[in-house]
DNA sequence: AATCCGCGCAACCGCACTAAC
DNA sequence: CGTTAGTGCGGTTGCGCGGAT
């Protein structure tokens, strides 16, 4: 059975917005809100459009604080390496990126700057100076609470992406992430073997933080920097508006707690992290330090809804320009078939 | 000056997900 | 617990504009 239509098809208006429709949505919106029902607003506010179009219109055009124009180099350096780390999750490369829509980077990446990447010469890139930087016993599970992989467990095995230092690419200069960009701090110290590690993980960053990685180990506690931003081309304002939260996980259990607030600290033990991220959780570790990843899961942890990958905290352009002229493979840590839908790369 | 062509961007489409009933 | 309406997201489309011919 198909899914009924949002909104009468026939009667409502298509294409381009006038201003005038602009200021009507934007003064009802403003004086209104949206009441949580778009579908509801446009014939409140006296608009001939599908309420998902003023939705769109909304949160990507009219909502305040959106950055339109050029991007600089720094967003260009996120979008790449986050593209390479999680393919592309428009909302979520856009939430790292205040002001900016997912569409908008969708548009950019599309248009311009993959065919920037694509035209780099290896020569201008630098020298290496850095290692594959993630451990191989910290695996990471990037794990969806709602996915639904409908797949046999084989299926899900074949999704697995590890990380294998081995295969790295080195030589090739590191895309690195202004950290100020990415997180609230830059400080960590180690007080036990399992801060020891990520902290390892860290400090092998020599100044990089990865976009997937942004936390830091302090005194005994992970922390994870934010920034809030705005994104989707829908919009979704990850963590503003919508008060969508992400989850960390970090332990075999797979439970974790509560979210905690934004920067605020956790034991290392168990627990789990609520960020900028529409409903993602990330889980650090089926098994930290054996490595068995997915066969590290015990049933109770739903291993149907994990996937364990290991983000690489760096990528290099060739890497990412390997990913960019490979067909169908949207990045390199991820399912390439994107089989399982979205929810595999929550 | 007219036409063609490529590019950029806004908007649409359809599917997945979620919450309410 | 199944159904359904509403929302979120990523892929795709198509229009407008500017440069080339």
């Amino acid at each position: 059975m198909g899914r009924a239509p949002c909104c009468d098809k026939a009667n409502v208006k298509k294409g381009p917005w006038s201003p005038e429709e602009d200021a009507k949505l934007k003064e009802f919106i403003e004086k209104y809100g949206t009441g949580g029902n778009w579908i509801s607003l446009p014939q409140k506010a006296g608009l001939k459009r599908c309420g998902k179009s003023c939705r769109l219109r909304w949160l990507n055009y009219l909502r305040p604080n959106i950055k339109h124009g050029e991007f600089s180099d720094e967003e260009d350096r996120i979008i790449w390496s986050l593209y390479a780390s999680i393919g592309s999750r428009w909302s979520i490369i856009a939430s790292r990126l205040p002001g900016r829509t997912d569409n908008d980077i969708k548009n950019y990446w599309n248009t311009k700057l993959k065919k920037k990447i694509m035209g780099m010469a290896p020569s201008q890139r630098k020298a290496p100076h850095h290692q594959p930087s993630l451990p191989t016993h910290l695996p990471m599970a990037v794990s969806s609470p709602s996915q639904s992989l409908s797949s046999s467990s084989s299926s899900y095995q074949g999704s697995r992406s590890y990380y294998n230092p081995s295969e790295s690419v080195v030589g090739l200069e590191p895309i690195s992430i202004p950290s100020n960009l990415l997180s609230n701090c830059n400080t960590y110290t180690t007080t036990s073997t399992a801060t020891a590690t990520t902290s390892t993980l860290l400090q092998a960053q020599d100044g990089f933080m990865s976009p997937m990685h942004n936390y830091q180990v302090k005194e005994g506690l992970l922390m994870f920097g934010g920034e809030p931003s705005c994104s989707s081309s829908d919009g979704s304002c990850n963590q503003i508006s919508y008060g969508k939260e992400m989850e960390y996980e970090y332990g075999g259990s797979g439970g974790g707690g509560g979210g905690v607030g934004n920067g605020e600290q956790m034991g290392l033990e168990s627990f789990s992290y609520t960020d900028v991220f529409d409903n993602q959780k990330f889980m650090i570790g089926g098994n930290v330090y054996g490595g068995c990843g997915l066969d590290g899961w015990t049933p109770s942890q739903k291993p149907n809804d994990q996937m364990l990958v290991e983000p690489p905290l760096d990528y290099g352009l060739e890497e990412i320009k390997q990913l960019v002229s490979s067909n169908g493979c949207s990045n390199l840590w991820f399912d390439e078939n994107k089989t399982q839908g979205r929810g595999m790369y929550y």
